[in-house]
DNA sequence: CCTTGAACTGAACGGGCGTTCAGATCACTC
DNA sequence: GAGTGATCTGAACGCCCGTTCAGTTCAAGG
């Protein structure tokens, strides 16, 4: 007794991925098992392993896959030259990029240390490519006078966790709307860093 | 093959309580078993429920003593009338408190899920009573003409995301001594709303 | 119409899980 | 020095885990 119609391997793949992403967002990681998932994708648990060689390289591909794309998309923004014109445009994307994926952000702050120590090194790199990005933000306005901050590095983090911050709280469809909240973020970012 | 000196109960209690602490804190809830906590108290599994009712106990009582323990000590903390120094030192001793227990906020943040529904209630209930008091100190300040935020509670939500976020990177013996820390941050929190 | 091979099932593997409990141990009281 | 009760062991309960794999189904190619 197996498929019914037609092939699936285009369809079944991509509904992994996307049963496993919900699940390890609402419940976590270890607490979710392949026999779930696969309810949820509506096939045996051993059919899973068609398209994953285990339920690890399926978290560790899915944050590479969050991260490679935020990277990505990050690259294809154009940011203007202006220090305060350039954190700002940093800032509204960010935010309104994490509102956009609520689940893989979850994913990607909550479940690293389910990984193994090798795969955590790899998304450690990753994250740290994009923490870099605005740093250099910060370094140039510091260079140019416009940002006063103590520590370039401290000041990453603090801006990061903020922005980064909004998507535990906002709900589609709430008080604000998702472009107020970005602007309103990005607008206390640049303050903090005293521009 | 009991015991082998001694009554040992005040000591096993506490001693539970800090190995789950650690263990949650190190692996998360629901990738921990109730044998390593006992392997690490050096007692047999059954010996534990002596002391908790059941695991889901065992998390909720450190997310609740936590918590209780953070609006204790929040109260007891003298805070200035006027609202920037009201604001900046409730960032000091919010940033300070945090970097003391990195365990405790880790779990505090991360294992919500894993609560059920009713201890979830609890525990949110807590939280949003500290988070009232950093609304109440913007909206004073808004009142006083001395903050410029379109949204309290956004704001709130930002700051304390920015500020609890220095646990995450922050550790004992690195670059930055902890005071500094804590003052870099309350300087950014200050800024961010306008004051 | 027969063959092939991709897609999937269903059962099994060894092992760990949270929790319970009868019984063992032993500091203490009288 | 007998008895008591707090403390803990060790084994067991039923259940679920990640993963493997022989066998089944069926769309597609010749």
């Amino acid at each position: 007794m197996a498929r019914k119609t037609g092939s699936h391997a285009d369809i079944t793949g991509p509904r992994l991925r996307s049963a496993a992403r919900a699940l390890f967002a609402r419940h976590g990681y270890a607490a979710v098992s392949m026999r779930q998932i696969a309810a949820e994708v509506g096939v045996q648990a051993g059919a899973l392993y068609l398209y994953t060689p285990d339920k690890q390289t399926l978290l560790f591909d899915l944050m590479k896959e969050h991260l490679d794309d935020l990277l990505a998309t990050l690259a294809a923004q154009p940011l203007p030259a202006d220090p305060r014109a350039r954190l700002a445009a940093f800032a509204h994307f960010h935010v309104a990029y994490h509102l956009d994926r609520p689940a893989e952000v979850f994913i990607a702050y909550m479940e690293l240390r389910n990984l193994t120590p090798e795969n955590f090194a790899a998304i450690e790199r990753l994250r740290h490519r994009y923490e870099d990005a605005l740093q250099a933000i910060l370094a140039e306005g510091v260079a140019a006078g416009v940002f006063r901050v103590p520590d370039a590095r401290l000041a990453t983090m603090a801006l990061i966790a903020m922005l980064t911050g909004a998507s535990q709280w906002y709900r589609e469809g709430g008080r604000l709307p998702r472009e107020t909240v970005a602007e309103i973020y990005a607008e206390m970012a640049l303050r903090a860093v005293g521009a």
